[in-house]
DNA sequence: ATTGACAAGTGTATTTTATACACATTATAA
DNA sequence: TTATAATGTGTATAAAATACACTTGTCAAT
């Protein structure tokens, strides 16, 4: 074996998901508490090695699960991330998945998990991320802001439908940004992203809201 | 050594560019017939094994220098393939590049190629690819014509500055599209994406054309 | 020098889209 | 029946995109 040869040895690859949600107005992502080495005891995204015999999306899936319980969801990739150093075990490169879940699931990960080591933490009040998690969840946040305005991606936040607004709080908290309520209304439909259902939510002593669901598919966009 | 450890073991990771150029108004992209097995004499798009001690980025320009000779491109990540099967030999994951280059340099790279494994092809002309480039091109294509619209990605191919009639035939060939002239000037300006230098182009028995360069930075647009 | 040819630069009227803004509707509860 | 609370809808105005035509600068021929 020559030394040239020996150079792409010992490569690994990770699958990491930055798994959002919205809690009362806020976004928040999934951290885990890792208990081995490297980085024990440091929060990191939840994710792990690649193994040979699936592909990138369905590793990230697997590392959801097993890690979380969490089933279901619809993920996206992003980005891989391939520096050098950013594993201090051997040569690793990430590749990057962002999802988001409805918040109603929350409590079966928390029944689920195992002494706190999984939790949500609001974007803005991230603790010292082990691994290159930090710039992850960095790039993810911005991915996650550009995918709801052109992908069904909030599919998982709202399995069963959702009003206007909900959907409303929901582009608030993640562009972290006011709008108005008519116009919201006009720019969502806009974007060709949800269709009309023949139901309403319930009742809570007002005017009960229009249910919509996200569709399947979502065409591109001409660009220029 | 247990089962699942082994599942992890002989992974690697590929760096592969799609670099195209613009020939008489004719997108086109950079290929190389293999002179290895596995995919021997296939056309496949310039790349190969990430070393150890190296970026992603790094790893994909070495790659492009080592097999066509070309330099100073800048280059933009844009998506991770990792089919299980993609590669024959090890498990690979593949994270793929763009760029494009000024069609000038083309006959350098003629010069110093060896025979004549490395050319320039169509994108509506493909041969069959090895390996799964075929879907990595198809991506990169998309990804291209996102591009040219948001970042600088083209300053390669204008290093010296660009006129509008230039500009517009580019975008042309690469939106395969055809643009009002008065129309595209005010839309390409709107992007700011270039900016005015005060040159002109040489005559050529009409008026001069006004030459722009790429800005080094841009900044992101408002999303919603 | 004048003129014709060629391709570049610029302006404006019109249509479409985005924004700002106010009232009407449908529930519950007193 | 009425008050309350949150949803749904419409319209006038401003901004942006589109369709479209004339002017300008250079070279080359006379």
């Amino acid at each position: 074996m020559d030394v040239k040869s020996k150079l792409y040895k010992n490569q690994g690859i990770h699958v990491i998901t930055a798994l959002f949600t919205i809690e009362q107005g806020v976004t928040k992502v999934l951290l885990i508490k890792r208990k081995n080495e490297p980085f024990l005891g440091d929060w990191v995204l939840t994710g792990g090695a690649l193994c040979n015999n699936e592909d990138l999306e369905a590793g990230a899936l697997r590392e959801l699960e097993e890690k979380t319980g969490i089933t279901g969801v619809e993920i996206k990739q992003f980005k891989a991330f391939g520096k050098v150093d950013r594993s201090p075990v051997m040569r690793m490169v990430a590749v990057g998945f962002i999802g988001i879940i409805d918040s109603k699931r929350v409590h079966l990960l928390r029944e689920t998990k195992n002494t706190s080591n999984a939790d949500w933490f609001p974007i803005d009040k991230i603790p010292p991320l082990g691994y290159d998690h930090e710039e992850i969840l960095h790039d993810a946040i911005i991915e996650l802001r550009k995918q709801i305005v052109k992908s069904n991606i909030l599919k998982s936040l709202f399995p069963d439908g959702v009003t206007m607004p909900e959907l409303q709080k929901t582009y608030e908290a993640i562009l972290d940004k006011k709008f108005d309520r008519r116009n919201f209304r006009k720019k969502i439909l806009s974007l060709d992203l949800i269709s009309d259902t023949n139901k309403s939510d319930k009742f809570e002593g007002n005017k009960p809201a229009k249910v919509y669901e996200f569709k399947k598919k979502i065409e591109d966009k001409e660009i220029f």
